[in-house]
DNA sequence: ATTATTATCGTACAAATGTAAGACTTGTCA
DNA sequence: TGACAAGTCTTACATTTGTACGATAATAAT
């Protein structure tokens, strides 16, 4: 169980390890392109945190040519867990139910997602 | 609107600015009994966290007797709709769902909370 | 092969964060 | 009214974070 010695990933580092996951795998240059055009942000930046999430264990990378080639090192589904638990633990104690109010109603949801959620509910 | 320029909080402010917020108001003293008994911290660090939160603008004291007493300075539905969004961007890229995928699977949500939740989306 | 391009590696550095101790002040109780 | 307890105010300090540059190394193009 290696994850529990997992430091807890920075904000920046969250926003790059999430497009990670969004690519599956990624070069520096890889991450770069798939940011929001207005986040401005320098690919030396950029691979810093892409190095330190390797440090803290997010990451592994294999070379590839030149570059490296960045892949999640652990299951997004358990970093999303423990990231989850904590922000809730932290901004309401842990209890969930204000965050759940919260999204349905103010968290620009969709009725077709709506209606998914509520089927999901029905069968956990 | 005063609001926007409102400085994140970190982490360890969020908790504490949590625990005025359930007091409504509160002394470094009220907070640190407030406290998780195995959240283990200082009476010294409790009152830099509260200044912070105060430098910010989060929060406000009156003196009473000789103690400071902690008020909001903002509305709590405020702060949490820019940190809940903050964050969903940030791991979720601003997509909601996956979010309340993850709490209705995992949130450890009681059958009673479920249902509310389903009234809830059904009158928005 | 020489050059131009593109990476990485090591380094930097100010600001924010988590944590708290020491000095000084002020109500409070005997 | 003077000592004490409980506060605040000032200061500290190691770490982490956000942001990035310069030197160097590897690959691609000519």
């Amino acid at each position: 169980m290696t994850k529990e010695h997992l430091r807890a990933m920075s904000p920046a580092e969250t926003e790059i390890l999430r497009l990670v996951w969004q690519l599956e795998e990624a070069t520096v240059q890889g991450v770069c392109e798939a940011l929001p055009p207005e986040r401005k942000i320098a690919y030396k930046t950029v691979q810093t945190l892409l190095r330190r999430l390797e440090e803290k264990g997010y990451l592994q990378h294999k070379t590839e040519g030149k570059a490296h080639v960045f892949v999640p090192a652990v299951h997004r589904e358990q970093v999303v867990r423990r990231t989850v638990l904590d922000f809730v633990d932290r901004l309401f104690g842990g209890d969930p139910k204000p965050l759940m109010q919260f999204l349905a109603k103010d968290g620009h949801l969709e009725a077709k997602d709506l209606d998914e959620l509520k089927k999901l509910i029905d069968n956990p």
